[in-house]
RNA sequence: UAUUUACAAGGUUCUU
């Protein structure tokens, strides 16, 4: 990436307009490995040089700055934004109101709906959605209910996105059968479920603790023609696992192979950390050597769910030889790995050896977390 | 295949 950015300031004096669709892939590029900071530089020095990027580029921008939480150079690029006689679209809106309501601030996103008003914006789908999932979110679905009325009085018509949102937000609040209504309701709306309905509907069971009707929805999945996804399945090994059916989980390895879906790192973690937490650390190691065998390379995750597991029945060894594996397998371990190890050294009372996962830290760790 | 809204995995006060 860098050298693209380097490439593309090369082009400047000599009056080259870069392609606009490779900028955006770059500037979203660079936002999405973390170099917000670069991804704003590129864009200032393009304005400088008279190449103010387009509004599509800066929306870009815009969406992963909001991404990262930093909202407030989100502001100030607006800002440049408008200074240099953009003019914002619902796109950039709703990029800024989604930012805002997962930062919690809901007021204000409302307020910013607002604005758009008086810029002679018209809210949409998106618009409306997106503070639907900020209500829900805060589990003030009353609210998020309330919002189907501005969809009426503005002409527009709820998608499966707004279902979605209303499901999974009864669902968190374990009102599952509350959420199911809503596919009866999908005709009124010309709408046809689709598999996040369902899913989400499967994790609310599952969550609920009613296996039986989560295992009956995959069926009537499969009797209504809506695709099943890795996503489906790896939800209700979630589910089973949360309960402590982690066998009954592993069998849901067979029930993809039927269904032709193959298992991806995070069905094979949710096995993993199942095994764990029943304490069974031979067939969490099993699981782990399996995903290898199936040609599936454990993760950051994988790893910290089996060394949680290992310090948890007191195997020290064992965790921080998963540690040294990792990090020479190319894995940057985070926060949450250091926890595991340095609080399972500690209780142990082996302070000389989490003295040295911290040095590990300190030298590796990237100071984000 | 240029930008916005929905679904899945690890640590999380402590003890067990």
């Amino acid at each position: 990436l860098d050298s693209a950015i380097w490439l593309f300031l090369e082009m400047l004096p000599r009056k080259l307009r870069p392609n606009d669709h490779l900028l955006t892939v770059l500037v979203s590029g660079l936002c999405k490995s973390g170099s917000h900071h670069k991804a704003v530089d590129f864009w200032c020095k393009l304005s400088e040089n008279g190449f103010t990027p387009n509004i599509v580029t800066s929306n870009a921008l815009i969406h992963g700055l909001c991404r990262s939480g930093s909202l407030k150079i989100a502001a100030q690029v607006l800002k440049m934004m408008l200074e240099k006689g953009m003019e914002l679209d619902n796109i950039t809106y709703n990029t800024i109101i989604s930012g805002t309501c997962k930062e919690g601030r809901l007021d204000e996103a409302f307020k910013l709906k607002e604005s758009m008003v008086k810029r002679g914006l018209k809210p949409d789908n998106v618009t409306y959605n997106t503070l639907m999932q900020g209500l829900c979110d805060s589990g003030r679905m009353d609210e998020a209910m309330l919002i189907l009325n501005d969809f009426e009085k503005e002409c527009l018509s709820p998608d499966l996105f707004t279902c979605s949102i209303l499901i999974e937000g009864y669902c968190k609040i374990k009102e599952v059968d509350k959420g199911k209504l809503f596919l009866g309701k999908l005709n009124n709306w010309n709408l046809r479920p689709n598999h996040v309905l369902y899913n989400s509907l499967i994790g609310g069971f599952c969550k609920i603790g009613t296996i039986k009707e989560a295992s009956d929805l995959v069926k009537e999945m499969k009797i209504k023609g809506i695709a099943r996804t890795v996503v489906t399945y790896s939800i209700l090994m979630h589910g089973l696992c949360s309960i402590g059916c982690v066998e009954e989980a592993r069998d849901v390895l067979k029930m993809m192979r039927e269904d032709d879906i193959k298992p991806n790192v995070i069905c094979y973690t949710l096995l993993v950390d199942g095994y764990c937490k029943m304490g069974n650390m031979e067939e969490a190691r099993n699981m782990f050597d399996d995903m290898s065998s199936s040609g599936i390379d454990p993760n950051k995750l994988t790893y910290t769910a089996l060394m949680n597991g290992f310090c948890k029945v007191g195997k020290l060894k064992e965790a921080s030889n998963l540690l040294d594996e990792m990090i020479n397998g190319g894995i940057i371990p985070d926060a949450a790995t250091y926890r595991v190890l340095l609080l399972g050294f500690c209780k142990q009372g082996s302070m000389e050896e989490a003295y040295r996962i911290s040095q590990l830290m300190l030298k590796k760790c990237n100071f984000s977390d």
